[in-house]
DNA sequence: TATTGTTATACTCTATAACTATA
DNA sequence: TATAGTTATAGAGTATAACAATA
């Protein structure tokens, strides 16, 4: 390590990258996490643990697989998180009937009311997180996301 | 685990996530990713380390914790990369001669060469993960995504 | 006292391959 | 043979706090 000719620079530039979709997604999105990681205290509302028990109350019976391929998560991983939540029982595993080899999930009574209780909470955090764009801009953004995302446009 | 009294569902909602900003960035955030380092093969060409060096080569000079806090990176981790990048003789860390608490960063030689070798490969990559939107939408989403990120707009 | 960067460490997240059971 | 899920494990990424040097 030697002695620097050069002033620091604070204003900088990433070139190409400025430009680029997968870059600033990644930016955008670790912005928006710290901040809502900021209200929600991560520890006591662990987001992908509230969009999995909220995902399941809304699709009950939902296949394992299925909601693992949506969330990007690995089926390997997906089984952990999901033997926690039934441990904690804030879920049930069931066999479907239809096919033996398949996991359908539904909520406990006990999930449930975790969902409700942080429901309001997370809401709040989420929306207050991207306070910097407006209505019609939310709006927007949303949709580009899901075309991204290869979801279906609403 | 017991037996299961209703169907799969293979069509999810997600509820009021759905028109959330934050689910959708990080959903559309590994989708690209997962796109893009199939593109890239991930071992070959580390994108965080394209980021570093390219963004070194841009602003020669730079302030290790700038660059830091600009791709949020925290320092403590910043540092394992940084002496790493040193170590195979990608970067030069040097005492900015103005505050010596400073570590200013440039490209060596071989580091200009690297970025050079890799960025076509990398540009593409990055592109094709994004081919799903046209070019306006590219514009309009790169916008939003600054604004999120809090970063100016170009 | 505050800032810049480092060290050490623990923890979470993610990826990979081999495996069982069912279709 | 292919699919649904599990297990084990390694590796990457991330967070936290205590610390030294300089401002």
């Amino acid at each position: 390590m030697s002695i620097a000719e050069e002033a620091d620079v604070e204003t900088l530039s990433f070139g190409p990258l400025e430009n680029s979709v997968g870059f600033l997604l990644r930016i955008a999105q670790l912005t928006v996490y710290e901040r809502t990681f900021a209200e929600l205290d991560r520890r006591d509302v662990p987001i992908g643990e509230y969009t999995i028990l909220l995902a399941i109350g809304l699709n009950p019976g939902v296949r394992q697989g299925v909601l693992a391929d949506r969330l990007r998560i690995k089926w390997s991983n997906m089984t952990k998180l999901i033997r926690s939540l039934e441990g904690r029982g804030l879920i049930e595993r069931l066999v479907s009937p239809r096919d033996r080899r398949a996991i359908s999930l539904r909520l406990t009574a006990a999930g449930e009311t975790w969902v409700e209780e942080h429901k309001a909470l997370v809401l709040r955090a989420v929306e207050r997180s991207v306070a910097s764009l407006d209505e019609d801009e939310q709006k927007t953004l949303q949709s580009l996301l899901r075309k991204v995302a290869g979801w279906p446009q609403l």
